[in-house]
Formats: structure tokens, C-alpha cells, sequence
DNA sequence: AAGCTTTCTTATCATAGATCAATTTTTTCT
DNA sequence: AGAAAAAATTGATCTATGATAAGAAAGCTT
């Protein structure tokens, strides 16, 4: 498949930058970044324009970035030995996704990232990122935190595929990601849940009812 | 229920101490750390003994505590609506333990920490170990890395419930864990695969024949 | 607007694993 | 060792969700 994104120019040494600082500044928005430090960081943020349909990372390719949403849709998913796809996670607007299992050990993807709706992305490399981390301490702290709470989010997934019937779980989720349901399709919320689409239908036909 | 573990006593200061030092050297053995800073880990430290059957964390109380597990064996688990157990976690020795979801936040418990077999572990606080971060950056580095590796492996279980049968799941597991697999009781593999007893029986039936 | 293509729905039948109810085996305790 | 408790097994039946097969609806494209 062609590539169906470009990349955005890229001037380092912050004598020009292409990539909106304050924009920068409020990805980070809790840190309380220096000019300068957020100057540094935006020479790090490359910016990328996705076509729905885009595959931003295919399986097993060496995984050495993150992306930073800033608008549209992506989603991770794995693909079984069956040819069933799972949804991982689904990251809107102000989120992060990668396969972070793969990028953590810089090791070769299991997941596929794909854009399920026209987004404007950052990439952000882990290399470029932990040299950053040496000279701003506070980014390591940030980055730990949003671990924290995926890892938090991942258990809770857990549970609820142990312990609640499918219908409940689509509930749940239409309730924590109103907005996300709105840019995904059912069949991408079903391979979330971990149901056929055709499940998931007769549950939404329960709920007209 | 009676509280089953007894606290070892604790000198503070360094001056005198009652935890091996050399053993919480190995705890962190690839940071190479400093015999005064391992002195400074060692007075955070708590070390208790637990028999079998003591519950350590009870739902619903605040989580300001993990565990490293020096023997015996423990686990993390989730009682469902219906009364069901969900064990997320099992920990044998150099294992971290922790209801992780609630000690991040220094929130309420949603899960227990049983111990399943005659333990020793150190006791270790949030609060004091986001004290030390800051004196010892390594160790917010390593324990960065840890929840990277818990992360993944919430991952991975999340994909195999989803794309594997419960025989399939239970070779895993036996295959990943063959240590755990020889501390824990059946039902409680059963709790953490997410099947019944019975069908763990009668999957361990089938691989006999 | 007509015709593709994609997505969603509906119906029928199949199945992995649950539930319920005993029973047997293993472990623990006195 | 023998009794009691805990854990594991087995059988019969039930149920949520899967698989397969059509169709209907919605969205794009020219």
C-alpha cells in the first residue's frame, strides 16, 4: 500500500519551527514547561497529516515511535491466527497511541496502528524522548503518570471481560467514551468488546427495544 | 479475622538495621547503587512475615503500600457482583506486588491481596518511595520500567482472553509461570484464566488422556 | 440519481464454557 | 492414624455468544 501521509518540514535548533510551541505547551499543559524547554521539545515533535485508512505502523516492523493526537481517530489492534481483529485502544484528540509493548523494548510490533478517521498527528521517537527525559526531569514523571493509567485502564479491562456479559461491557463503554463511539464504527466497538459485529447488533437491538 | 503477620522492628537513621542490606541491594541489583543510598532504601523498608490466608489489603481501604515478595507466594484479586473471584495478580519471589490501579492514585481498593502461601515481604510506601525518587532518580527509572513490563503483560493477557480457547490459555500460563503454577491451587488458576473449576478440570483431563 | 461498496441487521443453528449437583481425592488438624 | 475440611473431579443440562448465510440500509462515487 502507498504511503497516504506526508510529513510536515522539520527545522531543528529551534531557529524556525514549523510545529505550533503553544500548541506544544498544551499537550504538556500540566508541567508548567520553561519557553525553552517547550522550544526543545517542539524540535522533537514531528507533525503528521493521516488519510482514514492510513497504516501508520504494520506488524512486526521495529517499533520506535509514539503519536500524539491532535485531531481525528486511530486505533491499535492485533490480528489472530483466526484473521479476527482485536481492538486495543482507540485514541481520539489529546491522546497518545502506540503498540507501547513494542516501543517500550524498541522490539517489533504485534499491533498495527491505523487511522479510522483524517487526523493530524505528532511523532514523537522513544530515543529523542529519553535523552529529553535526562534535561527535563519532570517529562519522565509525565510519561510515567499516563503509563499509570493505562496500566490502570488495562486491568479494569480485564475485569470487566472476566466478570460482566457483553451487553454490560457496551454499555460501559459507551458511557466512559461517548466521544469515541461517535468516531468509530460498530464494528470496531465490537472488536473492541471482544464480540462478532453480529452480537453486538442484536445487543443494540435490545436496547431500541 | 485476626491479623496473622507480626511487623520485624525497624531502626531508622541507619544507625542500626534489622533488614539485609545486601538482600535490598539484589531487590535493585542492575542499578548499582551507592552503599549509602542502599542504607537510605533499606530504612524505608518494612519487612513482615504473613501466613497463609492473611488478607494484606481488604477492599475498599486506601492503597498507600506495595510489596516485594522475598518467598511464599501471594495474589491480587477482584470479587464480582455475582460473588465471583478474579485473580488479576500471583507473586513469588522478586515480585512486585500491589492493588497498582488504586496505589497510583492513593485511592480505595478494588482488589485483595491474599496470601497464598507462607510469606516474606518488604513493605514499601508511596509516599517515602516518591521521596526517594527524587533523591535517587534511578529508582523512578526502574520502577518505570517494571510497570512497562506489567503494562505488556495486561496486554497480552487482554489479547489472549479475547483471540484464545481456555485450554489454550491454560498452556500459557503453565508454559510462562511453571513456578507459580506449582504455588497456587487449581481454582485459583481457574480465577485467573477467567473459567470455572470444573472446566479447568476438565480441561486438565483432556491433556492427561 | 444510479450503482457500488461498506456497514449493519436478522435468522438459524452450533458450541465453549457455565451451572448445578454429587462424589472422590487430597490436605490439614487433633 | 482418623476425622474434618478443602480441593478436585465427573455428569447432566443450560446459556451466551459464535458461525454461517442472507438481506437491508447507509455512504460514496461518477
Amino acid at each position: 500500500m502507498m504511503k497516504q501521509f506526508q510529513k510536515t518540514k522539520k527545522y531543528y535548533l529551534g531557529v524556525l519551527m514549523s510545529i505550533d510551541k503553544k500548541f506544544i505547551a498544551e499537550v504538556f499543559q500540566n508541567l508548567d514547561l520553561q519557553p525553552n524547554e517547550v522550544e526543545r521539545i517542539a524540535a522533537t515533535f514531528e507533525l503528521l497529516d493521516l488519510k482514514k485508512g492510513t497504516i501508520l505502523l504494520h506488524e512486526n516492523e521495529v517499533v520506535h515511535d509514539q503519536y500524539y493526537v491532535r485531531s481525528g481517530c486511530l486505533r491499535t489492534y492485533f490480528n489472530d491466527v483466526s484473521g479476527k481483529e482485536h481492538t486495543i485502544q482507540f485514541a481520539i484528540k489529546d491522546w497518545w497511541i502506540s503498540d507501547y509493548t513494542a516501543f517500550f523494548s524498541t522490539s517489533k510490533a504485534l499491533l498495527q496502528i491505523e487511522c479510522i478517521q483524517d487526523a493530524q498527528v505528532y511523532k514523537i521517537s522513544r530515543k529523542e524522548m529519553e535523552v529529553l527525559y535526562a534535561e527535563i526531569p519532570s517529562l519522565e514523571t509525565f510519561f510515567r503518570k499516563k503509563m499509570e493509567k493505562g496500566f490502570a485502564a488495562f486491568q479494569k479491562r480485564i475485569l470487566s471481560n472476566l466478570s460482566q456479559p457483553a451487553k454490560d461491557r457496551y454499555y460501559s463503554f459507551i458511557k466512559t467514551y461517548p466521544n469515541i463511539e461517535q468516531s468509530v464504527k460498530n464494528y470496531h466497538i465490537a472488536s473492541y468488546l471482544g464480540i462478532t459485529t453480529e452480537s453486538l447488533s442484536r445487543i443494540r437491538k435490545e436496547i431500541t427495544s
